[in-house]
DNA sequence: GTGAAAGCGCTAACAC
DNA sequence: GTGTTAGCGCTTTCAC
């Protein structure tokens, strides 16, 4: 049962090793007929190039490497994001047969520009994928860009410059969350930002005010809360806006774990949700749909954003110049049952 | 910056590329000034060997791969599971110098065994780690089995007989989680079951008969329910039991999301947790630390599991006679909010 | 203990 | 269109 090898095909199919090379690598110059026979004789044999040596002699790695925050390192549950971009390049990688190289990381850690460098320079990946909120670090980035590997930015909401970047429409959709909230009859819209450091909870701050100036409503000040993407701040940033003399009829948090927050403080506060305040987050993670009443959110297109990062450094590792810098993945309103109408 | 061969070493090192690899590989008959004269160009040059040289040259990969249900497949937040196994398998990687071959896969997929075999057969790792519950399901481990690929299964609570076996303490700690809701002075203690495929339910629940013995307490039909692993069909259960005329003052569910649902149950239908019932779970997950209530649960230990199956191939590939067929890391109770003293 | 030489299975020039 | 010839950077005999 030894492996079938190309000298094995070119053989059987009465050709030199270099035809045979030819027609796996979809490569011109071969007559329709010599490719039949050979693909044939491939068919046959059940042949597959071995990786190993195709790599060696091409001096390039078929390798996409996939650079995330360790979601295990803290107790937020972010690992269905990352879950979901995995699945999206391996999307990409099985159509291309290219390999996934997945490096979780602890962005806090002193040597994380060092660790990520000797990484690509060990694994030698055709271009690398960095994960929000990787993606918005400059300490990061550059220890990346020094390598000189391309790479794609995975943003929410952002999109680049010069450089590589797959992000949503992180500001419109904001913005047309608002304005379901308004259009339920919503007057006192809060909204509770993200940790500073995430530039998707810039983005999508904007598409609040955005929603706001849209829908006709005013904005104000104390409406906004700040947390810092975890649960615990949701929490807290909900406890003072429900406690507000004129409370919030709606709260839009910046992601779903701070929703989540505000939630449970609504619950340990005795404000009664939908009916008494409308919340929604952002992100649509596994806990939206089993939250108590399930999350109103936005769902990030995070497989599809990962799946058109790979296949962007796919066409740049074939020199095949991509048709754009950066690429924008729509996402859409999931409308549950923590929103409703506004209350008298 | 072309980076270092094995030749530009054994130059600056002034030997042979043979022995240059033997330090690299750790072969013995080098003498140790050789040996050390080798290490120093090596760390002067930072030389890595080059993995497709090597694998090229040895027939053999250094992969290993992780096979796992794709927990995006379903509505169910397992991502957790799946990013702890990786972790794990990462970690020996790492120390080793390995790679990890990710494939989630749908086990309902008709071509499932033949995709499974494919994929071997064209990666060709030196082992194959099967994750719970694709490791306890005869047509994917005849699957695997037929490619004569080493694998050992992730079985929380199964020792394997002749194969290799990676298992938690999963019977003994859930007796422990039922002695200590008895301790608490609970006399009927409900358990909710899990899918009939997923053998650890089994174990589960028999730690569960084995906890009751030895807390004195009887058991009872009435007090067991059949859930399916998912939060809607713990809902269920939990919503049956707790309409019981003799209600439980406490439900051990055979998982978190069964135990999420129970919560959810017991909200809706206004029993106060852990006042009038506590509940347990099993597995914590990272929604254990947000429900309201957070929940008491079993902690399983997968990176450590995953880590050890690591180590078990990588034993098994460098022909070092592993010291034995299974494992079996313990795993540990954690107390939340939602067990208590039983009430009246 | 150490080294020379022969591949591993493929791609990349460059012939023809 | 197709084949020939060198390598890619290692490991593996087998000498010494």
């Amino acid at each position: 049962m030894h492996k079938a090898t190309i000298d094995d095909v070119a053989e059987l199919a009465g050709v030199s090793i270099k035809t045979v090379s030819r027609v796996v690598n979809q490569e011109p110059n071969v007559r329709d007929s010599t490719r039949a026979r050979v693909e044939k004789a491939i068919a046959k044999l059940n042949y597959r190039p071995n990786r190993s040596a195709r790599n060696l002699a091409s001096q390039r790695s078929h390798l996409i490497g996939l650079i995330y925050d360790d979601p295990s390192a803290y107790e937020i549950p972010s690992a269905g994001y990352v879950i979901r971009m995995q699945l999206g390049v391996l999307r990409a990688c099985r159509a291309a047969d290219y390999e996934l190289l997945i490096h979780p990381c602890n962005y806090r850690a002193k040597r994380i520009g060092g660790e990520l460098q000797a990484l690509i320079e060990h694994a030698r990946p055709i271009g690398i994928i960095l994960a929000a909120p990787l993606s918005n670090m400059p300490r990061i980035v550059s220890a990346i860009e020094a390598t000189g590997t391309p790479f794609v930015r995975l943003s929410p909401g952002k999109r680049g410059g010069k450089q590589y970047t797959v992000a949503t429409n992180d500001r419109e959709v904001s913005a047309q969350m608002t304005r379901y909230l308004a259009s339920l009859g919503h007057k006192r819209i809060a909204f509770i930002k993200g940790h500073p450091s995430h530039k998707a909870v810039a983005n999508r701050y904007l598409g609040y005010l955005d929603g706001l100036k849209q829908s006709g409503l005013t904005f104000s000040k104390r409406l906004v809360g700040d947390g810092e993407n975890s649960f615990e701040s949701g929490e807290a940033a909900g406890n003072r806006l429900l406690r507000l003399k004129r409370r919030p009829t709606a709260i839009f948090a910046a992601n779903d774990d701070m929703a989540a927050g505000v939630i449970r403080a609504a619950d340990l506060l005795g404000v009664k949700i939908p009916d008494q305040v409308s919340v929604a987050g952002c992100d649509d993670i596994a806990l939206a749909r089993q939250l108590c009443p399930t999350l109103t959110t936005i769902r990030q297109p995070l497989a599809t954003m990962a799946e058109r990062a790979a296949l962007l450094l796919i066409e740049v590792a074939q020199k095949t110049i991509p048709g754009q810098l950066s690429e924008v993945v729509p996402a859409t309103l999931q409308i549950r049952e923590s929103t409703g109408p506004a209350p008298e």
